[in-house]
DNA sequence: CTCAGTGCAAAGGATTTGCATGCCG
DNA sequence: CGGCATGCAAATCCTTTGCACTGAG
């Protein structure tokens, strides 16, 4: 699901930061770890539960560097927290499913048709507003399947 | 750019509010009358601008009533602030664009080649994964004709 | 040594809530 | 009168920031 190699991935990182003179630390490693490992965005909280060494300012701060590095997405759903995920171009272009019920986000994969479809509409909106398109996002709402099967709510 | 005309509109909020044993007093109007005429989301610092007599905690609180009775969305988009429109089937479904620059946020409607091809694409998602699918929400991100001319930002 | 990184505690800021008062039916 | 509505002020809660300390080169 990646489009970058692990290995590439931690150097691609060390990159992206050294040209901001920022180093790629144990604890900064352990946050990518954890984005990666998880493979859809996280909150804060989330994060920390992964690695209870990992102090919330910190990570708060590095995340912040981060995504001023173009190393991870910060992405806002709903009221509660922001999510937390690695940049599309370390990974790949994808979408989001949200659950309205525990908040759970899953990442999804649009078809290239779809994908090619919606190219081609947001140009047209982009070119008729004399808007700079840089991106889209696009986002599945609903309930998931542990939430229905449930018949409640959890996590 | 409504699928419901100004008189049903009230008539149809008015009928929301009341099955929750909610009164459509003036202020409450008047946050619909603001969410109407603006066309798009707007944030409760520039709703409060439109009506200098509303109060923010009334505002708010309002707000959260009408979300909680379908009469309006509220929406994530920036850590700065939520926005706040008027409920899709009180208006008509749309999509969002949104300028990184100054914040603003634009409705824009798709064209129905690429809604049907959306819910083709969506239905095959949430089939696979037993997602049960409530809504799908499509954002245009990138700078605004104004904040390219203007070389910097403005709202 | 120098400068970036870390973590604790305090601050910040949008949003929510408590409470006393106002108002409609 | 009874119950919802309102607005001020205080409280909340996620997130950010100040500051002193630690660590890598």
């Amino acid at each position: 699901m990646a489009a970058t190699a692990p290995d590439d991935l931690h150097d691609e990182i060390t990159r992206r930061l050294a040209d901001r003179n920022l180093r790629y630390t144990r604890s900064r490693r352990a946050l990518v770890e954890i984005l990666a490992s998880a493979g859809r965005p996280l909150t804060l909280p989330q994060v920390l539960d992964s690695d209870r060494t990992l102090a919330q300012s910190s990570a708060y701060r590095n995340l912040a560097e981060f995504t001023d590095a173009g190393v991870t997405n910060r992405i806002f759903i709903d009221e509660e927290h922001s999510y937390f995920e690695l940049a599309e171009d370390l990974t790949s272009h994808h979408h989001h499913v949200v659950c309205n019920s525990c908040g759970r986000i899953d990442d999804f994969t649009a078809s290239s048709s779809l994908e090619s479809e919606l190219h081609r509409a947001l140009r047209t909106v982009s070119n008729s507003t004399g808007f700079a398109l840089t991106g889209h996002r696009l986002d599945l709402v609903g309930r998931c399947g542990n939430c229905i099967t449930g018949i409640g709510d959890s996590a």
